[in-house]
DNA sequence: ATCAAGCGATAAATCGATTTTTCGCTGTTG
DNA sequence: CAACAGCGAAAAATCGATTTATCGCTTGAT
């Protein structure tokens, strides 16, 4: 029986009471540094607890205490790069300030939403990081309004009256690809959105609309808009194609629609920027190492994790007032897929192969 | 005060006792769904959750419980599509099973996934999937079996003593690799890797060149590995090119390779497949819809996820014997990265602008 | 010398469940 | 009719911490 006491029961507060001879209050105390013990003392508990290995139990820790030390973040998905690295630097930022962060991914359905919603509210976390599938207005947000918890709604949102919300500067960042793309000589562009996501889509629209027509007035702007699925939106661009509409560039609103487009001009033969340009809403890493290497809007992933956990901190230490809704600005990267029109005459594609 | 009580404190399991009249232990009988208790006060206990709208903390339930209804799941990072999709199956999985899945990154570090793990040992979890940076051998690996946590090794192991491992069949993947390549024409290969996963890449490596040199002797297969960062790997990539090397195709053993690769090849100007052929271990979404798509292996993403729980819960209700290693088999999709070599000449590239 | 205040520490209550023990009652049995 | 199972439910212990209440002792003021 050498070294089988690793595997034996993990020793309590009062094991490690027992052994340096104080009560378990005491060694409660000491180890969340309160000043009120004789100095003998905290020494023989610090002593006691490398003796004996002992950590704290998170978990009975948390059931006496006021709130517990536990955020809850749900994401639409995990595949991504971008809700990827926003749990990343969440789980960062949680850890920092003691508490643990609870990750977990809605699967683009607003019904598991607030189910998960639910079960962490079961688990009385502290604070919800909320990346609604839809926007601020769906069931979880409502969800969470009804029982208090308290939260911060982050990316596809754009203002509340109950929560603080946080999400790229979208409009800003379609206004600047308008101007990107009008002076380059586009005077049709095509844009593809998710429809289910209603005011952010609206916003980034309008913003390019109105950028565009501001810039060159006689700009043509079309738009092809899918509820919720990418495959109606494969088959609408499809359609559009075989139409014979021919816009000079595409402008996709979000990162699945942006590879639609690329294997939709697969499809037909036609390569960015010679036959069509092509910006998309959302970086991705292998962006830039594709020929041509794909121009796009970078979401500042980065700050809007480190302001949610602020705002939502804030928060939790109880500050009042009424909620804010901030947007952080993106960067916008145009690469290779963006040319001028006419400089390859867009007729029917497939000749390079 | 109308809306109020929603926000007030919520139920415990001894204000449904009082509700039903009862005492908090036939509360608990019932809900667990224990036999012994009168119909009569079975229908008053249900009335009185359904009145208060009463649900179990699962907190204070785990606490006094043997075995925590937690699972932990560590990968090296969130932002891949590989491990994204991971911890998507392993979530639904121990969902399914009424366990709660806590995810962490290590970040790629071995220093943080100990802590992760020292974490999830303080959290008492039933169990562990671990995705090590390395190989079993690291020090997580180590602190498991010196605290006798139950786990599963996935990903960049092969076997370990202590624990079940599992990962893709990345050997016999390698070989068709080089089975396709060979047949294709491929003479002079290289191929790239990340030297600190030591013994799963020297597998891949291996069963490539052993497939290739048994179907071609005169095969040359040259490797270029980098200890752990990419960095190193690109300008090595970069000084072997300019040393005048021209293998006819590249099999990169990890994404990342596979992006370092792309990179150098738009560097001086060479388009896949007329002036070299590539083919990456792990696929990605966007590799279908480039121009030229990437050929890749496909990982069994969802099959580990499975396979792993299933032997993690298996071990976890106390199964015992040795550990197993299981290897889940790849699929290779050949896609237009790969071509003949000589169909375009090896020359200067960048003739296409 | 008496009482109040202050200090440091312990005992006890608490968090919200589960599990074990105890208890009262009914129906059998010797 | 006393003793004994068996049943269903309540009471109490438990999980492992934190927090509150209490206590003994010293010090200072009256």
């Amino acid at each position: 029986m050498v070294h089988r006491e690793a595997h034996a029961r993990r020793p309590s507060i009062h094991d490690v009471a027992n052994s340096a001879g104080v009560s378990a209050a005491t060694v409660s105390k000491v180890l969340q540094g309160v000043s009120t013990v004789k100095p003998e003392n905290v020494q023989r508990v610090f002593d006691a607890v490398e003796l004996l290995g002992y950590r704290i139990d998170p978990l009975a820790s948390d059931l006496r205490r006021a709130k517990r030390r536990i955020i809850g973040a749900i994401v639409p998905e995990f595949e991504s790069e971008f809700f990827g690295s926003m749990i990343t630097q969440l789980e960062r930022l949680a850890e920092q300030r003691g508490y643990a962060l609870v990750a977990a991914s809605s699967r683009e359905s607003e019904a598991r939403e607030k189910e998960i919603l639910a079960r962490m509210h079961d688990w009385r976390v502290s604070g919800v990081v909320l990346a609604p599938v839809r926007n601020e207005h769906g069931p979880a947000a409502g969800f969470m309004k009804k029982y208090g918890m308290t939260g911060v709604l982050i990316d596809r949102v754009l203002a509340d009256d109950a929560f603080d919300t946080l999400s790229a500067d979208s409009g800003s960042a379609s206004a600047e690809v308008a101007r990107e793309l009008v002076e380059r000589g586009h005077r049709h562009i095509l844009v593809l959105g998710l429809g289910e996501q209603a005011a952010t889509v609206r916003a980034r629209l309008e913003s390019f609309r109105e950028r565009a027509l501001q810039l060159a007035p006689d700009t043509r702007v079309d738009v092809i808009l899918s509820e919720s699925d990418v495959e109606p939106l494969r088959s609408a661009l499809r359609d559009y194609f075989a139409k014979g509409e021919r816009p000079t560039a595409v402008y996709s609103l979000f990162l699945r629609g942006t590879l639609v487009a690329l294997s939709e001009f697969r499809r037909r033969g036609w390569h960015c920027p010679n036959d069509i340009s092509l910006v998309g809403f959302d970086d991705a890493e292998w962006m830039q190492v594709t020929w041509p290497a794909i121009a796009a809007v970078v979401q500042p992933v980065r700050q809007i994790a480190i302001e949610a956990m602020e705002l939502l901190f804030r928060r939790i230490e109880g500050e009042g007032g009424p909620p804010t809704a901030r947007l952080e600005s993106c960067k916008v990267l145009m690469r290779e897929s963006v040319g001028s029109p006419g400089s390859g005459p867009h007729s029917g594609g497939g000749k390079r192969r």
